[in-house]
DNA sequence: TGGCTAATTGGAACCGGTTCCATTTCATAT
DNA sequence: ATATGAAATGGAACCGGTTCCAATTAGCCA
């Protein structure tokens, strides 16, 4: 079915394309009489105008792109499902990049932006390196960072130094002195929140007056399998911790898991903390640090709609709180 | 920064701007030397085709489009995880379509049809109306359902009536009589899978001599909070049910809720089976049907792009296997 | 009634690619 | 040396919108 375009409207009507372009785009300089007829073309022909056409000849895309880095992380998807109800509400749509490996990442970038076919970018979870952010501000491109830190690009973060501390904090509260904390790498450049959660920990032990013990912080890649041999490690050593704060629920149920295949009952001999409060969390009933992960993606695409309209003179952070949620694996220790 | 077109680089190289097309798109006539000079110009001037204007001219987008209801549901977002990693692999950009209403989904189909501005659409876990369909063809739309039914649309189904039959089969093997089941609402026409299941609950049932009792059976909103209501409507009947199959993990969980708040040990007392097989089924230890949901994704896309290169003759349909996945919260009736 | 401004309108030029046709180039056969 | 067909190339026309400029029409005032 061949579908009708601007130039079949404009005859049906008895006008020229400009007027019907006019009326499609609610320009005022049309008079009533002649925007009722173009509009019954319109009907009669039932015409929509192509997108691509639109594109080219405004120079905008319409489109909003969002990087995603690991689809499968859960935190990352409730991020995103923030992001999508926003954008259902506005006249953008959403394409959506998986990026599973750094390499794919620096592709991606790079095409992306070249191709000139999105308006706006959101990244998640993962931090541009700074010859990104150079291509970036070139392509002047406006972008938004969602739970990622860096100085030139406007940003949603969570306060991960601030979490740590609260989780940490609490166990202290508890009466724990010996806490282990196991997360992602701390030297991965594309993931400051790793490094923020472990300075809030530090600074509330710190804060306590309990030294830091180097073997009760581990570090492996993130996923339940790894946590579980990270905790094992744990509980294997001479002095083993009575707490674990881990970087995320994920590893918090893995953590979980391997306690209580050691024969420890949670909370009763052993505590254990997660970071992000997932749908899961609440299941297993785990002691978590809440970050909001919805809002963080509302609050990042409409901050990102709003730089689309009129730039910032500055990069704007936003910084959303993190909330303690006490549930079932924390207790005084034994 | 102004970026450049074919047309610089036509007059860098030296040549004409049919010959970079022809270099860009690989045709094979194009001598060595030639494609030297381009691709040099092309390098030189960090030129990349713009995307829109390729749309245009060719009449192809280049992107995918998938539309998703209840975004937030995590079989779904299971489903679009197999979508993206099959997206990532192609030359295809994937753009989401979030339907959260019925009218929504109306304004999003005929939109995004005429819109011209996708090459092909997969639509997940909702069946399209006849009308739906018939537009659809008229705009001759590659289109793909995964986890929903229509005789004229290609399909990628999971094999529901077997796996209702299943799960009601490996709870009457235990020795279970009285067997409820609770659904999201039969009569909705967007959704077949929850009328399949029923069948197969009904299937088992009648095969086992067990009347069908309409009691037994409870339908509300698919949600935690409704599985919970319902399950304290079936434990307060004068016959209350031994085991309870849900149509879905996130309804067994609220079961799984319900009945410990009452008082009832799972499984000693009270049996529970799921459907679908998400993380937090393994998590807590709940018996479920697992239906390969990142599988149905992989497979339902890869239809997709197979469909969109060259189209079927007659709508296909792959049916995926269920499997029983068992677990702790099944035993024989006390 | 003529003159002037403002409101409408038509349509060419443009956005940046692809494609097709006409033309040139080149190697091979005669 | 010349004819011939294949390979390579240039560039106009086109995809379907938007936009701007020029032209027309209308409205108002002196």
């Amino acid at each position: 079915m061949a579908t009708a375009t601007i130039r079949d409207v404009a005859q049906k009507a008895g006008v020229g394309v400009g007027t019907v372009s006019r009326v499609l785009n609610d320009s005022v300089l049309v008079s009533r009489e002649t925007r009722r007829k173009v509009l019954a073309a319109i009907s009669d022909l039932d015409y929509t105008p192509n997108a691509a056409a639109r594109r080219l000849s405004r120079g905008k895309t319409m489109v909003v792109g969002a990087l995603v880095p690991y689809f499968t992380n859960p935190s990352v998807v409730h991020r995103l499902q923030g992001v999508v109800s926003v954008i259902a509400g506005s006249r953008y749509d959403l394409v959506l990049f998986d990026v599973e490996s750094v390499e794919r990442r620096d592709a991606y970038l790079r095409n992306v932006l070249r191709r000139q076919m999105i308006d706006g970018l959101l990244i998640i979870s993962f931090t541009p390196s700074d010859k990104d952010v150079v291509e970036l501000q070139q392509f002047n491109l406006p972008t938004v960072l969602l739970d990622a830190h860096h100085p030139q690009l406007s940003r949603v973060i969570v306060d991960n130094v601030g979490g740590g501390y609260q989780a940490t904090r609490h166990l202290i509260d508890l009466g724990h002195r010996r806490i282990a904390y196991i997360s992602d790498f701390l030297d991965d450049p594309f993931n400051s929140p790793v490094r923020d959660r472990f300075l809030g920990y530090r600074q509330a032990l710190v804060e306590a007056g309990i030294p830091l013990c180097p073997e009760y912080h581990l570090q492996g890649t993130h996923s339940r399998q790894e946590a579980r041999v990270m905790t094992r490690t744990l509980l294997n050593l001479p002095q083993p911790p009575t707490a674990i704060f881990a970087y995320s629920d994920t590893q918090a149920i893995g953590v979980l898991e391997e306690a209580r295949a050691a024969g420890l009952a949670v909370p009763g001999d052993f505590s254990v903390v997660g970071f992000d409060d997932i749908e899961a969390a609440e299941y297993l009933h785990i002691t978590t640090i809440s970050q909001t992960l919805f809002e963080s993606g509302v609050c990042g695409c409409e901050l990102l709609l709003q730089v689309m309209g009129n730039p910032l003179p500055e990069p704007r952070e936003i910084l959303l709180p993190t909330e303690l949620i006490r549930r079932d694996t924390t207790a005084p220790p034994a």
